[in-house]
Parts: structure tokens; sequence; C-alpha cells
DNA sequence: AGACTATATTTGCCTTGACGTATGTAGTTC
DNA sequence: GAACTACATACGTCAAGGCAAATATAGTCT
């Protein structure tokens, strides 16, 4: 119990858990695109809420794809429903929905990789 | 909403969460005896608490009462419900709230003060 | 093979918080 | 006022955890 509050007790991982509780399996670097914040405090973060059960990992290829563990324990579950029904009153929160959509639509996970393919606004030197 | 995550992610703070959701307004007194810890274990967690807005206090001459705080912001109230739900299948949280019962019929808070006269086993020298 | 991409982990630093012990404060009793 | 009671706070120590920057790992492309 209060491992589970410990994980979700830290403004990065609420926004990580509001993320994946809205969209369901999320990409690293998308999290990473979306939060705004450098790459290793994100894995940090998730690694963190995997040690603690609330998060499952899927690798494809150079992807590392994360979700809401299921099943969860049953207090687990009910305090991520509950802090979920506490998101919505929240625009970071919601804020946050919009951009991952965004972001997924801009630069979703294809076999061409390069940044400078994806994004003509990174120069290729 | 971290704030109010931390500061009910500590087993000792659970605790006395659910002491004063089962009993309402309660002595520091009495939760030193209930939690079987030292005192300045509990009234330092009491003045976490405290800060984070979740509980208030009274001061009653030499005594200080404890209670859950009124009204509770929208998603602590909602947190607070969901924990205290989660108490009912700890087997630790219900042996406190009987002991506190016992240790309240035991020794009452009244004017007599001195735990000589309440509890004839501690010798007055 | 070499360049590149995505992710994880290490490192060093700093803050927070948990603990027990000791001490301070304030109210009560006699 | 002296002894006592209930509670709070300061102190010193220690572990956990936050961060940024650097580095390691591993898979992909050409």
């Amino acid at each position: 119990m209060a491992t589970f509050l410990k994980a979700c007790a830290d403004q990065t991982r609420l926004r990580l858990i509001n993320l994946m509780a809205a969209e369901g399996e999320i990409c690293v670097c998308h999290l990473v695109d979306v939060l705004g914040t450098n790459q290793p405090k994100v894995s940090r973060h998730l690694a963190y809420l995997k040690r603690a059960g609330l998060v499952t990992d899927r690798k494809d290829g150079l992807w590392v794809h994360y979700r809401l563990a299921e099943p969860l324990a049953n207090h687990a579950r009910q305090l991520i429903e509950c802090i979920n029904s506490c998101f919505a009153e929240s625009p970071e929160m919601r804020r946050d929905v919009v951009k991952l959509r965004a972001v997924r639509t801009a630069q979703p996970i294809v076999k061409i990789t390069r940044k400078s393919e994806r994004n003509p606004s990174v120069k290729p030197d």
C-alpha cells in the first residue's frame, strides 16, 4: 500500500500514469517529447514504476513501450482509478494527453527512424 | 495531488489516518499507545499530516486531539476514501482500531492525569 | 563495418525525510 | 513553586530519491 502510494507520489510519475491510463501503450520517445524533459529522467521514473509493479514494458526492435500493468493488485487498481478521476480536473494532465496525440500523428513509430527524414527541420548535417 | 500522495505514502501515517478515519478525534497519547512507538515519532508524523492539510488539531488543556481535516479538497477526500476502503482488508489496520478502543476505555482522558492513579501497575515511586 | 537511434544506467551532487535521543514548552496537580 | 504530564521540536545520522550530464547497451540502417 505505502509502496504504491510512494510510486504515485511524484509529479513526473503522475504525468506518466495519466498518459498511459488515457492512451494505453506508449513508447518512451513519445513520453519524452510530451513531458518536454530529458530522456534519462523519463527512463528513471518508468523504471521506478516498473519496480513498484505499476507498469510493464514491451520491447519492439529499437523501441520500448510501457503500459499500466494488468492485472493490478486490488488496492493498486482502486488507487489508480481514484487518481485517474482526479486527473480530469487537471489542465496540465489534459494538455499532456492532447500533446501525446499530436506527437503520435506527427512522429509515428515506423521503420524509418532517422529524425532528419521524419522531421525536415532537423538537419542531417 | 503529489503532496497528498506523499503525505499518505508512509506506513506510520497510514496507520494514523486509519485510526482517525475510523474513530474521529484522537488524543496523541492514545495514538502513541496504539502504535506502540515513541511519542516524538507520532508527533512528527502528525505534524507532517497537518502541514499537508490532511488533519487539524485541537488543544484541550494538556492534551492535543487530532482528526481528519474537514472539509478536504476534492481529490484529497477521494484519496482518503480510496485508501480507507483498502484499510478494511488489512489485519494490522483493523487491529489498531480494536486496540484504540481498548486503550480509550482503559485510560480515558480525565482530569486525573497521573499514570500511577490511572494505572496501578505504574509505581508512583 | 560504421553511423545512427532509442533506451538504460552510472556518476556525482543535493534535498528530503525517517529514525532515536535529548531537550524545550506549556499546562496541571499538589 | 516543585514535580509531573503531554506534546513539540532540535540535533545528528542515515538511506532514499531527485536531478543533469555523461556513458553504456543494443538494435537499425546503409
